[in-house]
DNA sequence: AACAAAAATGCAAACGTTTTCATTTTCGTG
DNA sequence: CACGAAAATGAAAACGTTTGCATTTTTGTT
């Protein structure tokens, strides 16, 4: 149809080789003028540079990943792209490792832990230099394979300080908590619960179980009907809630497991004409991306995405670097109560 | 601190080679059993397999990539993954690529074309066999650098009749046209349009194109004041629209350059107590994830990121194997209007 | 200008596969 | 059971770098 056509073979690419015929020095010297700059002398290295700029050289670091162990390549496994929360922690993520000179692999399992095994097992063929993992349940296969290869693993996202791998991440037990408190003490009591199931989650779990506690040693008791499993999704959180707020027993406020949760409750409520904060007050957990701008803005915690991203490239650089586990073990970031006024005082 | 330490030389991972002598074959076959499985007798392949099985071997694809010119993995440059935009494509397109047993390369730009030369560089680095792009506009060095080496190449999100690389995705001029036919339709003609800048974006430019000639063709003007400058931007969007809905000349419909303004713009009347759609019209394009429970739900169109994201794993895939433009050379993906009631006649 | 020390460069052997070609084994048929 | 064809396997040469070691060049000192 269109005349063009790609080579099968990409015989054309020129390589160190022709580089070094061109400028007249070894294939080790070019080598170096571009893997160690300050070994070789200024004016060789100008004579390479213009070598390699006339022929369009650009080097092959699968040839040399090869021969020194590093592919310069690191992995980034999220649940998920598609949903908002970890788009900032990606990008944050492979921003910093460029950097570096780093590349990202990224992949998403989608919350099923048997292709999380494939896909740790596809960038170990790719022989990545190390690997960021989000949150602490994954299939033993898994761990053990990196850990036969030695290859660095840091848990991102989610902090423990109990951790056995390093991690970088907020601390969602005591997020959780501050929520709650700030509820409390605006005095609510009757508060309904809309959770994620919290199978393979050990964030929403952590959450979960930090709300729990928080109410518990409060004496807050909750009923059965006022904890609400609520899947990840702006629809089916909105019809749950307009369930909820329209029934005859309505709650004073509704507790979030995530701020897209909180989204859909929010709807539910313009659609049933419930007014927000004085008819219910809401609120979530994360900050999401437009939180902030819905009327009235969310209450929410803020979790620094970009931050943890950036912090765990550091981490996993170093790790690869020094062969050692990273300074601080693990890190907690901080988080914060923002309090924009979707829930008041009774 | 803990007693983990990474070696620093990866010694102990096995190779073909153990392999081989553990299964009692030579190395070429042990490569076979991999790389093309019924080349080898089944008892043999199990033996291998087994062999394989108890060392922990992980093949090595860079080893591989050197040989052969195919390093199975393909590169994805977006502006941004941040932003929930492509957030579904790139998932559509690194799943089906999966399917294909490749790996995906993701990387932004931040609508940044330097960036985006060094980004392009980089994958070629990492010899990657073909590479998606978003859109039409970018740097002449990169499609240099792209076509010198023959790496297939494909435009995705938008789409062009004329395009000269092949390209997946929707006609954005089109889509804009449809959906202020459907306001003009609906009998408004004071109409305010906030779109992003157009820069250094076809996808937007291509849209306010289609806007401006749906308008002109229906002789409807458009005062100088109602064409506003709005970023990607929520918190922006919403400000510009509280300042426009609560000025004396209010409009009859908002239309949206895309469905992020156009949830702006909803908090904006929210804010406001403008209702929607009785005191004013919203329409927004694109149908992001949320749009549709939306109070009410936006009136938009939608545009099938995975759709979109899937094909393009497909094409790129087929040319990186024939080595030939792929089939249809070109691909349009179907638009739709989803009237949810955003936007109703005056 | 001569010398030693330091810096720059070259040589050649890896790195872990894939693949061509040759050789061996298996299989079907008479 | 022998024969030839077909299928399976093996030996060895790539693939494009990096790097240890040897050699050459440069630099600084007297």
């Amino acid at each position: 149809m269109r005349p063009m056509r790609y080579s099968r073979s990409r015989k054309g690419a020129p390589g160190i080789v022709e580089v070094a015929a061109r400028a007249g020095v070894s294939i080790a010297t070019v080598s170096r003028a571009f893997s160690q700059p300050d070994m070789v002398r200024a004016p060789t290295r100008a004579r390479i540079e213009q070598a390699a700029e006339e022929l369009g050289y650009i080097r092959n670091r699968a040839a040399g990943a090869l021969h020194n162990r590093f592919s310069g390549t690191l992995g980034l496994v999220v649940p998920t792209i598609d949903n908002a929360i970890f788009a900032e922690l990606i990008e944050a993520f492979s921003s910093r490792l460029r950097d570096f000179d780093r590349t990202t692999l990224i992949a998403a399992h989608g919350y099923d832990l048997e292709l999380e095994v494939a896909i740790v097992r596809s960038l170990l063929e790719r022989r990545i230099d190390g690997i960021a993992l989000v949150g602490f349940d994954h299939a033993a296969v898994s761990m053990n394979m990196l850990q036969q290869r030695d290859v660095p693993v840091i848990s991102v996202w989610n902090f423990r300080e109990e951790s056995d791998i390093p991690c970088v991440g907020a601390d969602n037990f005591a997020a959780a908590r501050a929520v709650v408190r700030h509820i409390l003490d605006l005095g609510h009591r009757d508060i309904a619960l809309l959770f994620p199931d919290v199978g393979s989650n050990d964030r929403a779990r952590d959450r979960m179980n930090g709300v729990l506690s928080e109410l518990h040693s409060a004496g807050v008791e909750t009923a059965p009907d006022r904890l609400i499993s609520c899947p990840y999704d702006i629809g089916e959180a909105k019809r749950l809630v307009r369930r909820l707020v329209s029934g005859k027993r309505r709650p004073t406020a509704i507790m979030c497991g995530n701020d897209i949760i909180a989204h859909g409750a929010c709807y539910a409520c313009y659609a049933e004409a419930v007014r927000i904060p004085d008819d219910i007050s809401i609120v979530g957990i994360g900050d999401f991306r437009g939180s902030a701008h819905l009327e009235p803005g969310l209450t929410t915690i803020r979790m620094p995405a970009r931050r943890i991203g950036s912090i765990a490239a550091d981490s996993l650089v170093q790790m690869s670097e020094t062969g050692m586990p990273p300074d601080p073990f693990n890190q907690k970031v901080e988080i914060e109560l923002k309090d924009r006024g979707s829930a008041i005082a009774l």
